[in-house]
DNA sequence: ACCTCCGAGTTAACGGCGATAACTTCAGTA
DNA sequence: TACTGAAGTTATCGCCGTTAACTCGGAGGT
């Protein structure tokens, strides 16, 4: 306490680093309940008591219920997106890193269920709520690391794509618009195909997260290796099995 | 009254009957609720003052707030699936009958987002929860439509399929053990097409309502429609445009 | 070094929730 | 017609989210 521990730059002041501390373990407590007992654990007042404080104590630092399950949630989504990143580093070339960042995003969807259902199948979101400004935003950070990583493989080389002319008018006109929409130089018909797959990865892990595979699968893992065979043949890359050809 | 009604058959009692339609009351009520205000106001209590009696009046026909939603539950799945049947019973050949029923799915699902959640992102369902009897039943009926409509098509002509030796053996292993756990006669590498079918379906549809594709399409049909023509090559059957070739 | 003030945490309270117990009332059944 | 059991009531419990009013201690500025 009383050494001189660079005094200097009070950017950060000892009681908001105090307050981001207690903001953290206030997080952290409600991702332990979360993983722990599910999402209806996660209440005010059991993270309050877990933390040996009374309920209102947690408002001194979040607004409401909502305002905490929404900054828990965006951690999530930083870790997630942390992960994905470190995945796609450690890829030699362009279908090593794909495949790394589509096996990392599973890795991490079933090692952390719970998680993985607040960043994507949100009551508030799903229950016609529109997509609020921090969710949406979130949801974007997210996407783009994909989108990168495609938007890379098409400037290198490129993928096959079709001709927008055949699509029906409706599909046309909104890859147009989310081709003028991005940051990156992807022209319609990539834009066609980098959707495509998106749809095909997602909707994969999105119906085994939610148990609607378990009817007919107990391991659904060769399932979604055989959604990337699809994927990695779509966008002309080789198909690597994960570590050995016949285990995990 | 007083008029001697088919007095005879008092399988179903006066009492039973009354009982039912209070209970069919119930469940209509909370879905109103469901569908006006959302998951979160579907409350034992909201649903008694909408039906002018006190909230532990419920409790003689539920025996809790979880069953009674099951319920509700249940009726969704019936109604899904009663559209799903009467829109095949209209088609005239196995690809109008195929397409008739997807496009009656997801017009249900695009009509109905609430109950449409309900049956397919339950929180109990996600939440790690194994699937409970009840549930799970209603899900196997509700499979088996779609199921019997293939094992048709498989009779009448067949369709392309993959050689089992080339896939893994725990994707193998499971196509198997499906194959054999159906009432229809469906070999493995039938059974490998069907589920692909299926999660390529309900992969998109489950995207799209769980709003995961707002981010790049306001109007998801188009993708939905390019899903089905992707369904009926991987089944050899001529894809046709829903009504008009340009509008919905 | 002191003083001030602000923020962390407390208690008390409100309304609403799911659920149970004990009671009253009334209608279907025998 | 008599009775019995179901339907519905009130009262109550514990938990939830949230607000208000208060205390207290330490960080920050002088």
């Amino acid at each position: 306490m009383r050494v001189e521990e660079e005094a200097k730059p009070p950017v950060t002041s000892r009681r908001t680093l105090k307050r981001e501390a207690a903001m953290s373990r206030i997080r952290v407590t409600a991702r332990e309940l979360l993983v722990e007992q599910g999402t209806a654990a996660v209440t005010v007042s059991a993270v309050a008591r877990r933390l040996q404080v009374t309920g209102p104590a947690i408002y001194r630092y979040y607004d409401s219920h909502e305002a905490l399950i929404q900054a828990v949630t965006a951690d999530f989504y930083d870790e997630l997106i942390d992960v994905i990143a470190a995945a796609r580093d450690a890829g030699t070339d362009a279908a090593d890193r794909l495949l790394r960042m589509c096996r990392a995003l599973r890795a991490w969807a079933v090692a952390h269920p719970a998680e993985y259902g607040w960043i994507f199948q949100h009551p508030a979101t799903a229950a016609g709520m529109a997509a609020e400004s921090a969710g949406a935003a979130a949801g974007d950070r997210f996407g783009a690391v994909f989108r990168a990583e495609l938007a890379r493989l098409w400037r290198n080389g490129g993928f096959p794509v079709r001709d927008t002319a055949e699509l029906p008018q409706a599909l046309r006109r909104q890859l147009e618009a989310y081709s003028a929409d991005i940051v990156e130089d992807l022209p319609p018909q990539a834009v066609h195909v980098l959707l495509g797959c998106w749809i095909r990865l997602f909707g994969t892990l999105s119906l085994e997260m939610s148990g609607q595979l378990e009817f007919a699968f107990d391991d659904p893992e060769p399932v979604f290796e055989e959604c990337l065979a699809e994927l990695a043949d779509r966008l002309a890359l080789e198909y690597r099995p994960p570590r050995s050809p016949d285990q995990v």
